[in-house]
DNA sequence: TAATTATTGCACTTTCGAGTGCAGTTTCAG
DNA sequence: CTGAAACTGCACTCGAAAGTGCAATAATTA
């Protein structure tokens, strides 16, 4: 609850307004956080693109930390509500995997967040703690892709040793096929639609896992037999 | 050429100085931004801890931006005579990809080289113009595992529709297994051996490729007949 | 209407760091 | 030894942006 008004506290008047203008606030950070990145946005360039003083800008938010903060946790509890993968016993699995990939693609075509990606990725390069609760939820959708797979695996229709790990090597496959590829700027996708690469890895994945362990064509094993 | 005082041209004198404040500068220079950034990195900083006056420096390098630029230059070459897969018919396949893990993996262990990544890393994603040459070399050695895929196609040990696509697969996997982790800083190697994880992606990777691609398990193959 | 709280405008302080100008000193090749 | 080129020290300019103080004003609700 950090970046509300002292006067919060005793009887609340007058709040209709505020609570507009805090919201135009926060929309017009997340703006000038995206085209500008952290260091570069400005606070009275935020005050003004809200159409508000830079006075009330620091009275609801009382330093530029805070406000960036607000702005992650508000835009990562979108992601999370838009890209996950929910197991469901009723869909090949292929298609469950399709589905979270097109759901990713599109959050990447949406220039509103791509760059504010950018941003909260070079501030957490920059200064972790900085950026804490973004990142959580992050790194909970990794362990969502865990998820999925000891479903499957409870359902019998894939063989994975570790769940956890296999939902890294999902990750892995999916960030290096559509989340690296659009914030570094390597490639942009023209549509939601899958391309080749991206079924290739979703094959692999899935060749991988459907077969039992021992049948697994492996040379070299060298792993505790947990 | 650019960063070298103007006074170059026409009989060099008084050099032997030059040279050796040049290095000192841009080791100094290289420590800075490892561990302040880019933008936080001080230039009377770096001038003092070459031991060399900022007027020195700013003879060498006319801008910070300059200055950042020859280091990464520098470094992206180190790195590329280091971490290359290069195919060998006299190896098996996984060997030589635990290989590259391994060189990998020290390569992230090296704090000295670690840092500077994030550093990198952060101003790519703010200020990609900048950076351009680093990547150059980054993206190349990508290509370098199309080659290796290529190589080992056509000595029949692998069965790959697209090299290119593959070398980005393993690219994925490895940047997912062991390069994000450490400069996101989720995990770091107690040594330098592999782990299960790596190991359970290059298992994945050799066992796709190495079955011809009617036998390969897929379902819902969607792909021009390439 | 009266009391309360939010908002405004604007000038102000502070901090910081990149880059410059210049006069004097050092170094080294020839 | 000599003179060109490289180096030094230091004060200086310039710009930018975060955050503050305050007195005047507007909006809201009881």
């Amino acid at each position: 609850m950090e970046g509300w008004p002292k006067q919060q506290s005793g009887r609340m008047r007058g709040r209709r307004v505020s609570a507009a203008k805090r919201l135009a606030m926060l929309e017009a950070a997340r703006r000038e956080f995206s085209v500008s990145g952290y260091l570069n946005a400005n606070m009275d360039a935020v005050a003004a693109s809200a159409s508000v003083s830079k006075r009330t800008l620091y009275n609801h938010f009382p330093s530029k930390e805070v406000l960036f903060r607000a702005i992650i946790v508000r835009v990562a509890e979108e992601i999370s509500r838009v890209a996950t993968l929910r197991y469901r016993n009723d869909a090949p699995l292929r298609e469950q995997l399709e589905q979270y990939a097109i759901q990713s693609i599109r959050l990447m075509r949406d220039a509103r967040y791509l760059q504010l990606f950018r941003t909260v990725l070079a501030e957490h390069v920059r200064n972790p703690a900085l950026v804490e609760p973004a990142l959580a939820t992050y790194w909970k959708a990794e362990y969502g892709f865990a998820d999925w797979v000891r479903a499957a695996v409870a359902d019998r229709r894939l063989f994975v040793r570790d769940a956890v790990r296999a939902g890294h090597i999902f990750g892995s496959l999916m960030r290096g096929a559509i989340i690296w590829p659009s914030i570094l700027g390597r490639s942009s996708f023209k549509s939601d639609r899958l391309n080749a690469p991206i079924n290739e890895a979703i094959d692999m994945f899935l060749a991988y896992y459907s077969v039992p362990e021992r049948a697994k064509p492996q040379r070299n094993r060298a792993r505790p037999a947990s």
